[in-house]
RNA sequence: GGGCUAGUAGCUCAGCUGGCUAGAGCGCACCCCUGAUAAGGGUGAGGUCGGAGGUUCGAGUCCUCUCUGGCCCA
C-alpha cells in the first residue's frame, strides 16, 4: 500500500507555543518523570546464573523439593519414567548434560501437568572401565603386587573394595553435577547398581530365566591371556607389532572326482585347498575352510601342484613361493566349492568347505583356515554350520590330549615351529614366511594373547519359553512392532534390524568387579545351578551383598536352598563339596534388569511409561531390558522409547576427549549458567545429531534473556498491584488485554501439548515467540503508555496489570520445566521468597474475543510501514512515531471500534478510520502541541493551569497525584 | 562392508500424502527510542533446498546413483 503525506498545518499559535515549552523543557522534564509510574523490581536484568542458580540449589536441597512436589501429586495419576544408569565413571560430559536436562523438562512438564512423576536417578557401577581404571592405578601405585600375591578370593575381594570406592566417588561427583543442572529428582534414594537390594533382584531375575530354560553354558573363544590364565576384554588389550610366521598350507581334498566336478574337469591327481595362516598353532583346531560365495576360484597347477586359490591372488601366492610355472586348468565360483571336504594334513579328520561373507582376497589364498575354538568369526561360522567349537588349548596355552601325540603338553607359542617342521615333512607346507604385524598383547603382563574358546553363560535367543513356547527374539521382534511407541518412529526399524541380526546374549564375564553369577561346580566337574538355589543365592547378596560369593563357602550362600523341595536338584547333591565358580555378569544384564531391580522393588509401576536416552542404547539399554523383561515378565518393561542423538562439534565431527573438542560441563555452567544450558536443549531437534560450540551456548544466553527480560517488564509493572477477584471478568473482546489472553490460551494449550508429544523444541520456540512478539514487540509497547502515565487508579491500567500479572504466572508455570530456576526466581519475585513455581499446576485460562483481529494486526502491520516509509527525508522525514497521526483505511467499518488499539500498537498520536480512504495516510504533527508528560501530540493537549503542555489524561493523572 | 539416520539462508530449524514468487527465529545491515536502557521498537538484505541423473505439465518434496557426517554392528 503506498502513502500519502500530508503536512498538518497547526495555528500559529502552537508553533509559539512550542518554543516557549522547549525553553523549559530541561528543568520540567525531571519533574514529570518522577510523576510517572515506571517500572520497578527486584528481579535483575542481569541473570547472575552461576551464581543465583548455586543458592537455588541449596534452596531446594534444604528444602526437600523433590519430597515436597511428590507429595503435592499424591494421588494424582503417575506418569511411570524410568532413568536409565549412567556409568559411574569420571566428570559428566555434555551429552549427560543434555541426558538429564532433557529427561528434568520430561519431569517437571508431567508434575505442571498435575500428574506424580517419582523419578529415581541410577548409576551402573559395576564393570570393567572402573576395573581396568584401579588396576591402573594400583599397578602405578605398586600396591597391586601384593593384591596379586593374594589367594583369589582375597585378590578379588581387594579389588571390588578398591573399584567401589572409585564408583562411589564418581557417584557422589556426578549427583553434585547433576543437581547443579537444576534437575529434581530422588537423589537421596539413587539406585546404584552395586547395592545389595538392587543386586538381589538382578539375580532373582537371572534365576526366572533359568527357569524359562534359556540359559545354558556354551564355549566361545575370547581373548585369553596365557600369562594370567584370564579372559581379557577388549579395553585390555594393547596392540602391538609382533613377527609371526606366515604359512601357506595344502589341505588335501578327499573327492578329486567331486572336486574336478566343481570346475568341469576330469582328474586323475588329488587336489588340494590351499590356505593362509599367520597361526599355525591354531590349525590343530582346524574343522572347515570357508570360501566367499561370489569369489572366483581356480584349479591351478604350482610348478606341478594341483591346488585351489582364489583367482585374483594366483599371481601373487605364486610370487611368494617362487613358483616358476603356473598353469590355469579351470575356474569356479565359492558357492561350487561349498560341501567339498577335505583331509586334516595331521590330525585324523574329514572336513567341510563352507561359505562365509568375510573371506576377501586382500592377504592369504581366498580359502580361510576356521579355527571355531580360536576366531571370532570362525565361530560365527562354527555355530552357523553346527560345528564343533573345538579348542585344544589348555588355560596355561599348552594343548591337551585331543591333538596329535607330537603335540601334547606343548606351548602354542612352541608349537608353531613344530607344526611347520611337520608341515613341511608332510609335505603340506607350501610357502612359510616371517611377516610383522599389529597383535594384541595383555596390558598387565605385556605377553601376546590367544584366542581360546571357553565355557561362557548364554541367555538364548532363539530358545523357547518353558511356559510359551516363543522364543526372546520373537517376542521382542513382536514388541518392537506393535506394542512399543518409539520417538522418533524409525527407531523401531533400527530396533527391529538390530533384533533380528543379534546373536545369543552372552552374559558371563570373568572378571572381579562385577555381580557373581551363582554357579558351583560339583566335584565331578558338573555344573550346579537351579532356579531355587540361584534364589537361595539372591537372598543372601539381598542381605550381604555380592561380596558374600568371595567371603563366605556355598554353605553359607546356600542357606536358604533346600534341595529336597527343588525339583531341579540333582541326585546325591553334597552342598558341602560344591566349589564356587567365578563368572560375573555382563554389566548390560544387571542394567537391563533395572525395570526390576528399581521399579517393581520398589512398586513403582512396570510396565514403564518412558525410557529415555541416547539412540546407542537401542542396542543397549533399550534391547538388553527388554529381553529380560520379555523373559520374565512376557512383556515390554517400556511403553514408549525416546531417543536422542549425540553430540557432535562445531564441524559435525564427533566429540571425543582426546580429540580436544569436548566442552567442559563445570565450565559451560560457570560461564553460562544451567538455566541457559536448558533453554538450549529445549531449543534442540534432539533425534538428531548435535552440534556443540560455545557460541551456540552464547546464542542460547541472548534468546535466554529476551525472555527473561519480558519477564522483567511484566513483573516491573506489577510492583503497586495487589490482585482482586474478578478482575479480568467481562474484558471487553475488543481490547487489547482480550487479545492478549486469549494469545496466552493459545500459548498455553500449544506448549502443554507440546511437552505432551515431548516436542520441547515446539514449546520452546512457542514461549520464545510469545516472548517475543505477542508481549515485548505488540503487547508491552501498547500498554506501556497508560501503565506509565495514567493515574494509579485508572481502571484501565489496573485491568492491564491483572493481565500481567496473570501473563507472568503463566510464563513461570510454562517455563518452569525448561528454566526452572529463572521461572522460579521470578515466581518468588512475585510471591515471596517461600513460594515455589514447581509445586504449581497450570490454570485454565477463559476470554472471549472479536473475531476481527486477524484485520487489526494486518492493520498495525500496514501503519507501521507506513510510518518507516514516512521517515524517508522527500516524504517529510517524521521519525518519531509519536510525532504522526494516521488515517486508516477502513471499507468495512470493522476497525473503528479498534482504533484506540491501534493507535496504542502504533504508538502514534492519533489515529482515525476512515471508509473513504484507500491508503494509510500519515500526518505530520510536529506542528502540534506535545505533551509534556507522555510525549503524545493528542488533541486534547492544552496549556493548563500550572502553566504545562498536558493532555487531559496526563492533566488528571497529576492533579491525582496532588490530592 | 551392513542396518538406521542427517545434510534447506552465516547459525538453529519449519516445509504432512509433489503445485510456493522456498518460510521462521537468531545473527547481520540500516533507522528510531533513551520513561523495559549492558534494555525496547521498526524496516531490510540473505538460499540454483549436499551433488548428478531420472519420473512428472510441475520436485526441497518421488526414484536411482553419489558425496559428507553421526549411531550401532561386521
Amino acid at each position: 500500500m503506498a502513502i500519502r503525506l500530508r503536512i498538518h498545518a497547526g495555528p500559529p499559535f502552537h508553533q509559539g507555543r512550542f518554543f516557549i515549552q522547549a525553553e523549559h523543557m530541561s528543568e520540567t522534564k525531571t519533574n514529570w518523570k518522577k510523576s510517572l509510574n515506571l517500572p520497578k523490581t527486584s528481579f535483575p536484568m542481569r541473570a547472575n546464573l552461576a551464581q543465583n542458580e548455586a543458592a537455588t540449589v541449596k534452596r531446594w536441597t534444604k528444602s526437600d523439593l523433590y519430597q515436597q512436589v511428590v507429595d503435592a501429586r499424591e494421588g494424582a495419576e503417575p506418569f511411570i519414567y524410568h532413568d536409565g544408569p549412567p556409568y559411574a565413571n569420571g566428570s559428566i560430559h555434555v551429552g549427560h548434560l543434555l541426558n538429564k536436562v532433557l529427561k528434568d523438562i520430561i519431569v517437571r512438564s508431567k508434575l505442571l501437568s498435575g500428574r506424580q512423576c517419582k523419578f529415581i536417578p541410577g548409576w551402573d557401577c559395576h564393570g570393567l572401565p572402573i576395573e581396568h581404571k584401579v588396576m591402573t592405578e594400583l599397578a602405578e601405585s605398586g600396591k597391586i603386587e601384593k593384591i596379586n600375591s593374594l589367594e583369589e578370593s582375597a585378590r578379588r575381594m581387594a579389588i571390588r573394595r578398591a573399584c567401589r570406592k572409585d564408583a562411589e566417588k564418581y557417584i557422589k561427583l556426578q549427583r553434585g553435577q547433576m543437581q547443579r543442572l537444576l534437575t529434581i529428582a530422588d537423589y537421596d534414594n539413587p539406585y546404584l547398581t552395586m547395592n545389595p537390594r538392587y543386586e538381589q533382584r538382578v539375580v532373582e531375575t537371572f534365576a526366572d530365566l533359568v527357569e524359562q530354560g534359556i540359559v545354558f553354558r556354551q564355549l566361545k573363544p575370547v581373548h585369553w591371556s596365557i600369562a594370567n590364565e584370564t579372559a581379557l576384554a577388549e579395553a585390555e588389550l594393547e596392540y602391538e607389532d609382533r613377527t609371526d610366521p606366515s604359512v601357506f598350507v595344502d589341505f588335501e581334498a578327499c573327492d578329486s572326482s567331486s572336486v574336478g566336478a566343481a570346475f568341469g574337469l576330469e582328474l586323475d591327481e588329488t587336489p588340494s585347498f590351499m590356505i593362509w595362516t599367520t597361526t599355525p598353532w591354531t590349525l590343530p583346531a582346524n574343522l572347515a575352510i570357508a570360501v566367499h560365495e561370489r569369489l572366483n576360484y581356480v584349479l591351478v597347477k604350482l610348478d606341478g601342484g594341483l591346488t585351489v586359490i582364489a583367482e585374483e591372488l594366483v599371481d601373487k601366492v605364486a610370487g611368494i613361493g617362487g613358483v616358476e610355472k603356473v598353469e590355469r586348468l579351470a575356474s569356479c565360483r565359492g558357492s561350487d566349492l561349498a560341501g567339498l571336504t577335505y583331509r586334516h594334513p595331521f590330525c585324523d579328520r574329514i572336513s567341510p568347505v563352507v561359505l562365509a561373507d568375510y573371506v576377501t582376497t586382500e592377504d592369504g589364498t581366498g580359502l580361510v583356515h576356521t579355527a571355531p575354538g580360536h576366531g571370532v568369526e570362525d565361530y560365527g561360522t562354527g555355530l552357523r554350520e553346527g560345528i564343533d567349537i573345538y579348542c585344544p588349548v589348555q588355560g596355561d596355552g599348552t594343548y591337551d590330549d585331543t591333538v596329535p601325540e607330537w603335540l601334547r603338553g606343548c606351548s602354542v607359542w612352541d608349537a608353531n615351529g613344530k607344526v611347520m617342521e611337520h608341515l613341511k615333512s608332510s609335505g603340506h607346507l607350501f610357502a612359510a614366511r616371517d611377516i610383522e604385524h599389529s597383535y594384541p598383547h595383555d596390558g598387565r603382563s605385556k605377553t601376546p594373547v590367544i584366542f581360546r574358546a571357553t565355557e561362557q553363560w548364554f541367555i538364548g535367543v532363539d530358545r523357547s519359553l518353558k511356559d510359551g513356547g516363543d522364543t526372546l527374539r520373537s517376542m521382542a521382534m513382536k514388541a518392537t512392532e506393535s506394542s512399543v511407541n518409539f520417538i522418533p518412529e524409525w527407531g523401531r526399524n533400527r530396533m527391529r534390524g538390530m533384533l533380528e541380526s543379534r546373536p545369543d546374549w552372552c552374559i558371563s564375564r570373568q572378571r572381579a568387579w562385577g555381580l557373581p553369577i551363582p554357579a558351583f561346580a560339583t566335584p565331578s566337574g558338573e555344573v550346579f545351578m537351579t532356579p531355587a538355589s540361584v534364589r537361595a543365592v539372591a537372598a543372601a547378596f539381598g542381605e550381604r551383598g555380592s561380596d558374600a560369593w568371595f567371603l563366605e563357602d556355598p554353605t553359607a550362600l546356600l542357606a536358604a536352598y533346600d534341595a529336597t523341595a527343588d525339583p531341579d536338584a540333582p541326585e546325591g547333591l553334597d552342598i558341602g563339596s560344591l566349589a564356587k565358580m567365578h563368572d560375573i555378569f555382563d554389566v548390560w544384564f544387571e542394567s537391563g534388569s533395572s525395570w526390576n531391580a528399581v521399579m517393581r522393588q520398589r512398586d513403582l509401576g512396570c510396565p514403564v511409561d518412558l525410557y529415555s536416552e541416547g539412540s546407542d542404547q537401542h542396542r543397549g539399554w533399550f534391547q538388553l531390558s527388554l529381553l529380560p523383561g520379555l523373559g520374565v515378565m512376557g512383556e515390554s518393561p517400556f511403553k514408549s522409547v525416546i531417543t536422542h542423538g549425540f553430540m557432535v562439534d562445531r564441524d559435525g565431527r564427533k566429540m571425543s576427549k582426546s580429540g580436544g573438542n569436548a566442552l567442559n560441563v563445570d565450565d559451560l555452567l560457570q560461564e553460562v549458567g544451567a538455566d541457559v544450558c536448558r533453554w538450549w536443549v529445549s531449543s534442540l531437534a534432539y533425534e538428531n545429531d548435535i552440534r556443540v560450540d560455545m557460541e551456540l551456548f552464547k546464542l542460547a544466553g541472548e534468546s535466554y534473556r529476551k525472555v527473561r527480560n519480558t519477564i522483567r517488564f511484566l513483573l516491573s509493572n506489577l510492583s503497586d498491584f495487589s490482585p482482586q477477584a474478578g478482575a479480568l471478568d467481562g474484558l471487553d473482546p475488543r481490547s487489547l488485554d482480550a487479545w492478549v489472553l486469549s494469545e496466552a490460551a493459545r500459548l498455553q494449550s500449544e506448549v502443554m501439548e507440546a511437552y505432551g508429544q515431548y516436542e520441547l523444541r515446539r514449546a520452546h520456540l512457542a514461549l520464545f515467540d510469545f516472548c517475543n512478539d505477542t508481549l515485548s514487540s505488540i503487547y508491552c509497547v501498547a500498554v506501556k503508555d497508560h501503565l506509565y502515565c495514567d493515574r494509579l487508579d485508572s481502571p484501565r491500567r489496573l485491568q492491564t496489570q491483572a493481565v500481567l500479572h496473570r501473563l507472568v504466572e503463566l510464563l513461570c508455570r510454562l517455563t518452569s520445566p525448561i528454566l526452572s530456576h529463572t521461572a522460579d526466581e521470578a515466581w518468588r519475585s512475585l510471591h515471596g521468597d517461600e513460594a515455589c513455581v514447581h509445586l504449581e499446576l497450570v490454570q485454565p485460562i477463559q476470554v472471549e474475543l472479536d473475531d476481527h483481529w486477524p484485520q487489526v494486526l494486518a492493520a498495525r502491520d500496514v501503519v507501521l510501514k507506513s510510518l518507516e516509509e514516512a521517515k524517508s527525508p522527500e516524504r517529510g522525514g517524521i521519525e518519531k512515531s509519536l510525532d504522526a497521526g494516521i488515517v486508516l483505511p477502513d471499507p468495512d467499518g470493522v476497525l473503528v471500534d479498534f482504533a484506540s488499539v491501534i493507535q496504542d500498537m502504533c504508538e502514534v498520536s492519533r489515529l482515525r478510520c476512515d471508509a473513504t480512504v484507500k491508503e494509510v495516510i500519515v500526518e505530520d504533527l510536529r506542528g502540534e502541541p506535545c505533551c509534556e508528560r507522555s510525549w503524545r501530540r493528542d488533541e486534547t493537549v492544552s496549556l493548563r493551569s500550572n502553566g504545562s503542555m498536558l493532555s487531559q489524561r496526563d492533566w488528571e493523572a497529576v492533579e491525582a497525584l496532588s490530592d
